[in-house]
Parts: C-alpha cells; structure tokens; sequence
DNA sequence: TTTTAGCACTCTCGCCTTGAGAGTGCTAAT
DNA sequence: ATTAGCACTCTCAAGGCGAGAGTGCTAAAA
C-alpha cells in the first residue's frame, strides 16, 4: 500500500489538524488551513485513495475524514520523523531532576509528574529493578518485640524491606550476627543460589533464607514493587473521553494492577533500554485499551536494574511531544541508576 | 427547626429512596413504596414542610424532591441511627487481613481496596505515622560507592529509609560503629532534642544528625509518606459524574497532594481515634469537594502512631455502609498497629 | 383540627419535523 | 491530471408538540 508524496503530505496534515481540533477534517478545510496549492477537489480525490487504503475513515457520509489507527501507525512510522523537545523544556525538566536530590521516591514520582504534565495525559512510572535479583547486604533490626525488619540491599542499589516475626524475641546482638553470617554466604547470589544453602543452615538463619529467596524470587515480575501515577484527571479533560464509560474503561487499566501487569509483561520484554513502544488502539489485543494509546519507554541499564515508564491518553494523542518526552525522561532516569551505582 | 416525628420519618424515606434510585422522589412513589398508611396529599404537606425548613428541594417544579446538602447532615446526625456490617461481611474482611501476612504495606492496599470496593467509591488509606517521631534504632548500609542508606526504626515500628552521599567511600565497619554510636545517642529522643546534640559531634556523626532530624520534622506533616488510593474509577460509574468535568473535580482531590493535604490536615486534628467525621457537600469550605461527599476515620493508638483513611462518593452515597466500614476497617488497622507494637 | 380527594397548573422529557450547513462523489470542462 | 460545478447525503440545532409526573390549592370528609 504505497503512498505518492501528496497523499503522504495530506495524511499528515489531517492527522496534525485532526490532532489539534478533535474534529473531523474536511477537504477544504485542509486546502485553506494550510495554504495548499492544489484544490479541495483534488484533495478529496486523495483523500478517497487514502479512505481507499484504510488510514482514513469517515464518521458518516458527510463528515470530514478521521485517521484510522493504521493511519496513526503509519504516521508514527513513516510520517512523523524524528521529534525533539525543545532545549529550553529540557532544560527545566533537567533542572526539576537535579533540585530532586537523591531520593529514589522523589524521582519516580516526579518522573510521573513530568510525562503527563508535558503529555497532558495520564503517566505511570516504575521503580527500577534488577533483571535478575543478587544480594548485597543483609541487615536485620529489632522493632519492637518479636518483630524484626529484615532490609536487603541488591546489587544495582535498590532496596527491599520485610517485616518477619520471630517464635521468640533476639537480641541485636545475635541478629546483627546472623546478617553478618548470612550476607557472607549469599553476597552476589540469586534466588536459586540462595535456596540450595538453605539445607547447610538451622533455625533462625534457615528462616531468613528463605524468606530472601521468597522475596528475590517476587521481584522477577516485571511490576514488583510501587507503581507511580500522575495525571488521571488529565485524561477527563479529552473530548473523547467526556462520556464517563470511556474514561472508566480508560483509567481501569492504570487502577488495576492485573492489567496493567498483563500490558507490561507483554510489551516490555521486547522494548530495550532507551527504545520506546507505541501501542495505538489496543492493538487488537487489549480490549481495555481500545480507545486509548500507549507510549512505553525503558530505562535503565541492562542487567543491572531497569524500569518502565509510560504515558496513556486518546489516540488521537500528540505522539511527537509524547515520545519525546518518554524518550527524554527515560534518559534522565538511565542517568539515576547509572550514578547510583557509580563508584 | 425541630421535626415531628413524621416528618422525620418521611424525611429518612425520601433520603434512602434518593440514595437508592438517584431519581427525585414524589409524593405518590413514595406512598406505595413504602406502604404508608397516609395519603400522597398528607405526604405532599409535609414535603412542602420540609422543604420549607431547608432539608428538601425540588430540582424544578414538577419534579419529585431531593435531599439538600442540610438534609443529609440532619439525616447523618440524628436519623440514620447506628449502623454496623453485617456479620458475615465483618468475616469476609478479617479474613482477608488475616491472609495478608505481616507485611505494612499489604495491609495499606488491602484497606483501601476494601474501602473502596465495600462503599463504591474512592478510598484513601495513610500509613501510620508518629505524631511525634522518636528514634528507636539507626543502621548505616553501604551500599554502593558513597552511597549510604539509612535507615532509621521509629518507636512505633513504622521504618523510614533515606539515602546519603558521602564525601568519600567508608567502609561498613565504619558506618556500623557510627550507626551505634548514634543510636545510643539519640534512642527514645524527638527532632529538637536530637538537634540539640549536634555541636558534640563531628562529621559524618553530625551529617547525619542532621538528615535524621529532617526526615523526622517532614513526618510532622500529616499527610506524609504514600498515600494508598483505590476504587478511582468507582466514582466514574455514579451518574452525577456521568460528565467529565464534575469526574475531573472530584477525582482531582485525590489526585492533588496539595489539596488533600489541606483537607486532611483541617479535619483529621479534630477527629478522635475511632471516631468518624463525615463531610458533605464540602461543607462550604473546599469548592472541590462541592459534588461530593467525604467520611473519613482515624486508626491507631494515640500518641504512638495513627493514621488517617477515607471515602470520597458522590453526596448521594450511602452513609450507613461507608461509615459502618471505615469505622470497622479503622478497628482492623489500629488493631494492627498495636500488634506491632505488642511485646 | 387534621386528613384526603379532586383538579387545574406547571414543567420536563422524549419525539418529531424542519432547515441550515458541511462535506462528499461524480461529471464535464479546462 | 486537475478543477469547477452541482446534486446528494447526512448531522446537528432549533422549535413544536403531547404525554406524564408532580405539585399546590380548595373544599369536603373524618
């Protein structure tokens, strides 16, 4: 299905106008709005070649014409080139970071902040993780009676806190001892590693282990731990979203943790650091996301510890600023995990 | 404005009527509803009553009539009578605390699940937090390079982690002797008295000092650490929010740190552990909250640690429910924090 | 004195019609 | 290959209309 020049040009255009208005385009709509030397006759030629090919469609018979989600495939693809943010929005972005300090929290939920202010739509941002979870330390400490915080330190540098209660109170002192023994043994070992020292130990420490593993073990999901969100209400603000239905169907994949999980596992595997997905319309397998698009970016280092972040809003979503920005703030959040663990 | 106690009776009729239906209620529907052994002319009387004493209105002439804002409260107060969940309910909802194991965070995200799945509506859910932080127990943890985490255990078993960057690489050994020397210092003291102490010590000793007695001021606020939040897109399936723009405002409280902090720190003060404080219509104070309605609950033990959690639904909610729940789920939690405070 | 039946009145809501406007596709001329 | 012209189609907003629901008032009944 290939495309002349000018029909790539009025593709493009009624995609942009259709974009900024939400309203149907018409031929000579187009022709005036943008100076176009040719006459709306001849735009509404292409227009039905471009009807024709199926990356444009009409409401009804007397309306404009609207994209087609192939049409914003091919947009996206073909047509949009390369975007940028301007310097100066870097710049502000870069410096919000660098005032954020060193707080991994912070971060996160600024990153989410930042991509849908910037997207106008709704963001969700995870924590970085590491592919394939080793321990690097282990701390236990006595809260208060029998309950002892277990805190493990990964290599990559995040941190995982567990609460776990004894049959009987211990002093500091022998847990102190306990975590020393124990993250000689296990420094630098995985989950399975872990669990076949398990036998060589008794009692106390064999509890620990365990639960090391256990926890190790969770993190292998790809939505282990917070996932931060920003911007929901944005998405009430998009026309196509004015009718409750649609904005409950919309935001229930960013409420529910099973769907969201489902759209990650399935999308994030295959998207590598520093690349970002554009899922539009669902893609024909998720229902839930029907009337929505997806922009998904991936930070981090690999195989060190990575992170997702995304955007959701209506398809008919300014994919340039977005993408953009996804690519932008991932490289910003690269960044943190590469200084993190910076020596 | 005092009531007889048939209008009161008609009254709570046409509350729970509206509560049920969303549709103004009449004279003659509510008559044969509800059985009544006087005629829709009596009824029509005590309407006009009503409304004239400002618990009623009617949305236009020929339309039944609609609780006002004063109707719900004078409802609230004075008709509803105590109400509590039914037994097998309060089963269900044990049961499923009881399954989440130990661990703090489940417990928050469990509780605003229930909330908001028992009311149909949105919750919130804080964590427990000191009101005034005393240090229990610091441990230093390098983790990589300069990094540092510390973390620090509350009395009131509530853990705070916070990163450091040191000038230079110091070894574990080093940060544990500095972590006990500190922990000695400081145990059982609030953010000014550890303050106080600084000017002893010197270096690391006193960065840290520093950061402890900041983490612990910021944990003054009474919106600190993770808001826990479901049940968003329950709002969305209310008629009232059938259009965006009221959707928007409503969820706009939940979603805006500052505003919720406002709301929370003007009323969680005033309320009582256990007890539950009831805001409708915004009670003229947040122009947010004008379309909805808010019962929130205070857990915890006093003096220790407490927490704040909430409903947020449309005015038109069903009160003896939610309130029923937060006051029960509040019971749960603060049971909860007493056991982690259990020897 | 309180309650009720009866009735005229008012207002909304859904339905229909109608006309304006927008946009298209086709045809014939350039 | 492009374009002017035109008939055609369809939506959308406005206006009209009747049904229905609910009220308030009045006069009779309890």
């Amino acid at each position: 299905m290939e495309l002349d020049d000018r029909q790539k040009l009025i593709l493009a255009l009624v995609i942009r106008d259709y974009i900024e208005t939400a309203q149907p385009v018409g031929s000579k709509r187009l022709v005036e709005a943008y100076d176009l030397d040719i006459s709306s006759a001849t735009v509404r030629n292409e227009m039905s070649a471009l009807t024709e090919a199926g990356y444009l469609r009409q409401p009804h018979t007397s309306a404009g014409r609207v994209p087609t989600e192939e049409g914003y495939r091919y947009f996206v693809r073909q047509l949009m080139g390369h975007t940028d943010l301007p310097q100066h929005t870097k710049r502000t972005i870069s410096h919000q970071f660098y005032q954020a300090g060193h707080d991994l929290d912070q971060w996160m939920r600024l990153a989410a902040s930042v991509l849908a202010h910037q997207s106008q739509a709704a963001s969700l941002v995870t924590a970085p993780h590491p592919e394939e979870a080793r321990l690097k330390h282990l701390e236990l400490i006595a809260t208060l009676g029998r309950q002892v915080l277990m805190v493990m330190v990964m290599t990559g540098g995040d941190v995982r806190q567990q609460m776990l209660v004894l049959a009987e109170p211990v002093t500091q002192e022998r847990l102190s001892g306990a975590a020393e023994t124990i993250t000689r043994l296990c420094q630098g070992l995985g989950a399975r590693a872990i669990l076949g020292l398990s036998p060589q130990l008794d009692g106390l420490d064999q509890d620990v282990i365990r639960l090391i593993a256990d926890e190790m073990d969770r993190s292998r999901a790809v939505l282990s731990g917070e996932v931060y969100r920003d911007g929901l209400t944005n998405v009430l603000a998009e026309p196509e979203f004015a009718e409750a239905g649609a904005a409950r169907r919309a935001l229930r994949v960013l409420e529910e943790r099973s769907i969201l999980e489902d759209l990650l596992s399935r999308t994030v595997l295959t998207t590598h650091v520093g690349g970002v997905q554009v899922l539009i319309g669902g893609e024909g397998t998720w229902e839930e996301l029907r009337e929505c698009s997806v922009v998904l970016g991936r930070y981090g280092v690999p195989g060190l510890a990575t992170g997702t972040i995304g955007v959701i809003g209506p398809i008919r979503m300014s994919y340039g600023r977005t993408i953009s920005t996804v690519r932008f703030v991932a490289g910003l959040l690269s960044d943190l995990v590469v200084e993190m663990n910076l020596e």
